[in-house]
DNA sequence: GATCGAATCGTACGCTGTACGAGTAGTCAC
DNA sequence: GTGACTACTCGTACAGCGTACGATTCGATC
C-alpha cells in the first residue's frame, strides 16, 4: 500500500537538501513539488480566473501528467487554499515591529492587504469561502495584537477585528469584480440612460462608472477606526 | 428559423390571461415559465448552494426535460441573475415615504438588505459578481436618494454608496459563509489551540468561534454612517 | 539482484452545460 | 380541411471537467 503524504507534505521544501534535479538535463523539467504547482497555479489564476483553473492545464504547463499533481494535493479545492494564502504574505510594516503609531500600522497592514488580493484579482472573492491559511492567520494576529496594544478591551476585540475584515474583504471583491468587466459596467451605466425615469439619482451621478475607489476605501476605514478604537 | 425571444421574453408573467394551464388535469405540471423556473432555481439554491445547483436537477423538479429551460433563458448564468435579484425585492421602510428619520431609514433598508441575503446564503458571493438587476438597481437608487435628501452633496454621493455597499457586502458574505461551516470553524479553532506560540491573541480571544454578528454589523454601520453623512 | 517506497501518468468513469434538430400543439388564412 | 407559421418541448450527443484506479518507472538500500 503505497499511502500518500499527508501532514509532512512539504518536506521537500524545508530540507536544504541538494536538489537532484540539477542533475538532469538542461531541456528537461524540474521535478514536481508542492511550491512549484502552487506558484503555476497562481500564473493560471491570475491569467484565467477562478474558473479559468483546470487541473490539466496546470498540470500541461508544470509539464507533467494531470495525475501527477494528485501526490501533492488532495484535491483541486486544496489548490485554491494554498494558492489564496500564499499571495498574501504579510511582511509587516515598514519601520519597526514596536511602532508607536498602532493606527499607521493597522491601515498599513489594511492597505497592503487590499493591494495584494487587487494584485490577485480571483483572491478576494476566494478568501471568506475558503480555509484559513498561516498567512491569513497571521494577519489577523498581528491586527488582534495592534489594536490590542492600542487599548481595546477583550470584549471588543472581536467585533473590531470582524469590522475591519468585513470591510476590506467588501471593498476588495466589489473592487476587483468591476474591474474586471469594464465593458459591462459602461453598459450597465449606457442601459440605465434608458431608464432615466425610474433610476434618477443614480443615472444623474454615474454611480456606475465614475468612482474614486481608493479614496473611499480610506474615508470608510477612517471612519471605521475612529468609532472602533478610543482616539489617541 | 425559430428564434428565441429576448427581450419579451417573460410576456406570460404581465398580462391579466388566464392561464391555459387550468384546463389540464390535475396531475400535469403547469407549464414552464420564467417565474417557476426562477422560484423552483432559489428552492435548490436555498437546499445545496451555489455549486448545487444543476440544470438538469432544475429541469426534473419543475417535471419537464433539461432542455426546455433554454426556451426560457439563454444560460445558467442567467438563471443566477434572475434567483439572487428575486431575492432582493424590497419594499421600503414600514412607515412612511418621506419620512424625517433619514439615518432610520438608511439602517433600515440596509438592514433588511443583509436580512435577505442571509435568508439565501448563496446570495451574497453571487451579488458583487453578477449583473445588476431591477431589484438591486432600486435599492441603490432609494439609498442614493435618501442620502441625497440627507445633504449629501453630489461630490460625496458616490463614495457614501459605494462605502456603504461595500460594507454590507463584506459582511454578509463573511457572515454567510462562516453560517455554512461550523463545524469547520469549531476545526479550525481547535486547531489553534495547537499553536497557541504562533497565534497567542486570537486563540485566546477565540475569534473563530464566539462572535456577535449583528452587533458588529450595526455598530460599524453606525460609525460609517456618522462619518459619511452630517450629523443631524 | 531483490526489495521497497516515492513519484509519475494513461485510461476510464461519471457528471456537467448546452448545441442541434426533430417533434408537438395551437392559431390563423384560405 | 389544409397548409403555414409560431411557441414550446425534449432526446440525443458532445466536449470538457475532476479524479479513482492501477500500472509503471526510478533511485536507494540491503
Amino acid at each position: 500500500m503505497t499511502a500518500k503524504p499527508k501532514g509532512a507534505r512539504n518536506k521537500r521544501s524545508q530540507g536544504t537538501d541538494v536538489s537532484p534535479a540539477s542533475e538532469k538535463g538542461p531541456n528537461s523539467e524540474p521535478p514536481l513539488s508542492l511550491e512549484r504547482i502552487v506558484t503555476t497555479a497562481v500564473e493560471l489564476l491570475d491569467a484565467h480566473g477562478v474558473d479559468g483553473l483546470k487541473m490539466r492545464q496546470l498540470a500541461d504547463r508544470l509539464g507533467s501528467g494531470a495525475m501527477s499533481l494528485y501526490w501533492h494535493v488532495d484535491n483541486k479545492e486544496q489548490v485554491f487554499d494554498l494558492a489564496l494564502d500564499s499571495v498574501l504574505k504579510y511582511c509587516g510594516p515598514p519601520q519597526s515591529v514596536q511602532s508607536q503609531d498602532w493606527r499607521g500600522d493597522v491601515i498599513h497592514m489594511l492597505e497592503d492587504w487590499r493591494a495584494s488580493m487587487l494584485r490577485h484579482p480571483w483572491s478576494a472573492s476566494l478568501l471568506p469561502r475558503r480555509a484559513l491559511g498561516p498567512n491569513i492567520l497571521g494577519r489577523l494576529e498581528l491586527l488582534s495584537k495592534t489594536l490590542s496594544r492600542a487599548g481595546v478591551t477583550d470584549a471588543d476585540l472581536n467585533v473590531a477585528i470582524w469590522s475591519l475584515w468585513n470591510y476590506v474583504i467588501g471593498a476588495t471583491i466589489t473592487r476587483a469584480s468591476f474591474d474586471l468587466s469594464d465593458d459591462d459596467r459602461a453598459a450597465a451605466q449606457q442601459r440605465l440612460t434608458g431608464l432615466s425615469e425610474q433610476y434618477p439619482t443614480i443615472e444623474r451621478s454615474r454611480l456606475l462608472m465614475d468612482n474614486d475607489w481608493d479614496g473611499a476605501f480610506r474615508k470608510g476605514l477612517d471612519f471605521l477606526l475612529d468609532g472602533l478604537a478610543p482616539k489617541q
